[in-house]
DNA sequence: CTGAAAGCGCTTACAG
DNA sequence: CTGAAAGCGCTTACAG
């Protein structure tokens, strides 16, 4: 900048001026730095930029696991909102660990993010008092915060499972089992306090052989439906609280021929649902939803926004096609 | 800095060293540092450090769409060769649109990256050629790069079509269909390329009405299937050069009854398809791979590694289902 | 409309 | 081992 300065004959403000595109500067002026900066090849230094004005322009996305489909989503859903408002996006996976999110949540604080979104890994987000204090934004997506005051984006988890759950009992379903991710998931323990009061609201006790948690893998899951189908006393439609769990749950009724006889409702949708036979009656989220929403949240935050923190919950909708749809034998 | 190096009763420059971890530090010193950052809550600024040093530990990563499997795969993948050096990733989709790419890649140059890695959209990157001499350092993935010199990791995509192919011709089939993306994405040229050339090998002379290009849907890829299925001279066999168009075609293949008689052999494996009935039989990309091998590339040069550019080839493989292997009537 | 001075919060280069 | 001075490349606050 100093270069162009001197090579169009003007003070350093001025060429300031024109890189930002302020509009009180002569034409003439104007054409000169205009000319000297081609001829350099000048390129603003947004990091100098960024110390002197305080701000970054940059927010930091904290997702499950950046490979896995809802999380893309959501990337995705978060770089769009924020593209509009010229706002980069630093993102990591925490894969479920604690430890990490804390490290991770500093990391990106440390280097300016003005605001951060989380889908938090663990059950204390304390940590980030501090860092609210000192300006940073903070909204959590698909869990809201235990100990902090802060917006949150949800799923309707549980209601999305009593949805489930209930579309299995009207069809005529009295054992109907639970396949679940690890219990530590806020979502997971949602989904399953729904699966309970389903049936504890239709008259049907719970009974624990048909209850599987923990289940973090198709693998895992594929096994544990697999136990299940293979019981004295199996089910005769199973409820998955996930994607992967789905999936696993469907590989097994395909190995055991059982796809048409036991019925199937996942929590999730995914892209070939429709396309399996039977088709897969899913719970869907909106993930696109849910990180348009969050971002919206944050940016109305760092415009002032004092109001105070709420969590919105975004509905999910059963969609059926068929696996929801099997009666019992 | 300043109000703990007064708080701890010495120079700015010993807070700094405290900060950095540098071990020439008196324990007693250290102490009262660290004392004294504690009580003020201190937190070091990275973007006045990065303005200092003239790094920023931050690479860009340019996808096609961050929200699409493959793109999530390798977004994971460099994120894991990143986070062990302590760098971190902006993020950004291209959605195969060049003047984005264009853009993006300027903002996050702008910013400090030291590195970009790219999923070109366009065919021209010799707009970088000039951040390359200004020490940015650039690896292409997915597709190599035509008007520049730099480093590249692709898929083997004509030799993957090639096998495609020629698994269908040692099966029987001579009339083979190609439902194809877009032609002005390198990566669908290339795997017509191979369908071409596996064909005109065995001396099966190419069928322009068994041959479908610039499908960018599912939607899109199911439609021009119907037509090709429900033609007079229709393929026995479908070679799908992409995960959307494979899935489009599963799905008219499925509106139809046709999955058990037509054969199938999609590039680009996905999540389900060992659980479809067939399953579906793919050449499998890796994106891990390309990912991790790309980071692991752009930190080389980072280093210092002044070799001439390469362009990295990381095998396909085919993973035969069921699709693939059924026979011609 | 234009520009010289000061400063954002660090680190480099140097001296002690 | 420790620290005062200078400077990274910008923008703010001010004066003209």
């Amino acid at each position: 900048m100093r270069d162009v300065a001197a090579l169009a004959g003007v003070g350093l403000k001025t060429v300031s001026r024109v890189v930002n595109g302020v509009t009180t500067v002569s034409p003439d002026l104007v054409q000169r730095v205009r000319r000297a900066a081609d001829k350099l090849g000048y390129r603003p230094n947004l990091t100098a930029s960024n110390l002197r004005r305080g701000r970054t322009d940059t927010i930091g996305l904290l997702l499950e696991d950046a490979a896995n489909p809802f999380s893309a989503a959501l990337h995705r859903a978060v770089e769009n909102a924020s593209r509009e408002r010229g706002v980069l996006v630093l993102t990591g996976s925490l894969d479920e660990n604690p430890a990490r999110e804390r490290e991770l949540a500093r990391a990106l604080i440390d280097r300016g993010v003005e605001g951060l979104l989380i889908v938090p890994a663990g059950r204390d987000e304390s940590y980030l008092i501090t860092e609210q204090r000192a300006g940073v934004r903070v909204v959590f997506i698909d869990r809201a915060p235990t100990l902090i005051a802060a917006d949150a984006v949800v799923s309707d988890n549980e209601r999305g499972a009593i949805t489930a759950v209930e579309h299995l009992l009207r069809i005529g379903h009295r054992r109907i089992g639970y396949l679940g991710d690890s219990q530590a998931i806020l979502t997971a323990q949602a989904r399953f306090d729904g699966y309970r009061r389903a049936l504890s609201d239709a008259g049907v006790p719970l009974d624990e052989t048909m209850i599987r948690h923990e289940l973090r893998t198709i693998e895992a899951a594929q096994e544990a439906a697999l136990a299940m189908l293979d019981a004295v006393s199996a089910p005769t439609a199973i409820f998955a609280s996930q994607n992967l769990v789905t999936i696993g749950a469907i590989r097994a009724m395909a190995s055991l021929a059982r796809q048409d006889s036991v019925a199937l409702v996942g929590f999730d949708d995914f892209v070939l649902a429709d396309t399996l036979r039977p088709g897969i009656t899913t719970i869907a989220q909106d993930p696109t939803e849910m990180g348009r929403l969050a971002a919206k949240l944050l940016f109305g935050r760092l415009d002032g926004d004092r109001s105070d923190p709420k969590t919105h919950v975004v509905p999910t909708r059963l969609i059926a096609r068929g696996s929801g749809e099997i009666r019992p034998p």
